[in-house]
DNA sequence: AGTTAGTTTAGAGTTATTCTAATTTATATC
DNA sequence: GATATAAATTAGAATAACTCTAAACTAACT
């Protein structure tokens, strides 16, 4: 059975594997949000552009368990916060080590290709501190 | 005269000359915030930490006025902002190009030393748009 | 000293997010 | 399949970090 097949014939099986996987309930709601995030390719998102989504897609999810299941995601692996804005935090589908721009006029988040960029001679954490992460955003404006 | 009998005799010319520079009246807020800031080391601040500052050194300053002050220094390059946390805005006294260390337990930023870290290859920003910072930030959490 | 444009301020407003406590639901068990 | 229960969802209130507004104040020019 080819992905297209499977996907048009049961089309939550991967995702339900997915959040029991992570130890979360496929909920009605965490099974819509799954599926606008998972099912495709890589997004960035924030917290009111998926609870549009998930309104537009006609599945009712109130705002509170967006951002719930945002940290849950979160903290299991699904998903990545990436910090461009000081006043709203944005998150990622794919996980893996990679960069970002960020456009600051439109809000638009997008990924540095792998190998456009790369940061050498990582500085050690600092005593009694251990390494969380390495986050490299470069900033655009639209041309004035 | 010294560095430090000029600072002794007449404390606020400096500050003064630096607001004039940029454009900005000097008014006893302007000053005892700039001099808080740029006054000594190299400091990272957020908005509340200044406003506790400059309370504590007996001037009458609103937090709307330090909010302003913030983004009148940052508009005319006396501040950069650094973008750590999306949930508050920290500023930097030191506008020349370098990267950062954030503590996401104790929400400490510090300075990663010059020469210990370097971004290479950037990539070009895309059509349309202009390049206009890149920032690192080396994220750290206090060990377990 | 008087004028005026720039500055400060209190307090109200806004936005993103978190909290709370009541209701609902997924799942384990009978 | 019905039932119990722990987990999840929700509305709405609460919070935190700003931002705005319009009135009072002040720096600096005449």
């Amino acid at each position: 059975m080819s992905i297209q097949e499977q996907h048009v014939d049961r089309p939550y099986t991967g995702v339900i594997e997915r959040l029991k996987n992570a130890g979360l309930r496929p909920t009605r709601q965490r099974l819509a949000l799954a599926k606008l995030l998972f099912d495709g390719d890589d997004r960035h998102i924030t917290a009111e552009t998926l609870h549009a989504e998930v309104m537009a897609a006609n599945v009712r999810v109130s705002l509170a368990t967006v951002y719930n299941a945002l940290h849950q995601f979160t903290r299991s692996g699904l998903l990545r916060e990436v910090v461009v804005d000081s006043s709203r935090a944005y998150f990622d589908t794919n996980t893996t080590g990679h960069h970002h721009f960020f456009d600051e006029d439109t809000g638009d988040l997008s990924d540095i290709p792998d190998g456009e960029i790369s940061v050498s001679s990582l500085p050690g954490a600092p005593i009694g501190k251990v390494l969380s992460g390495v986050e490299v955003v470069v900033r655009v404006r639209s041309q004035q």
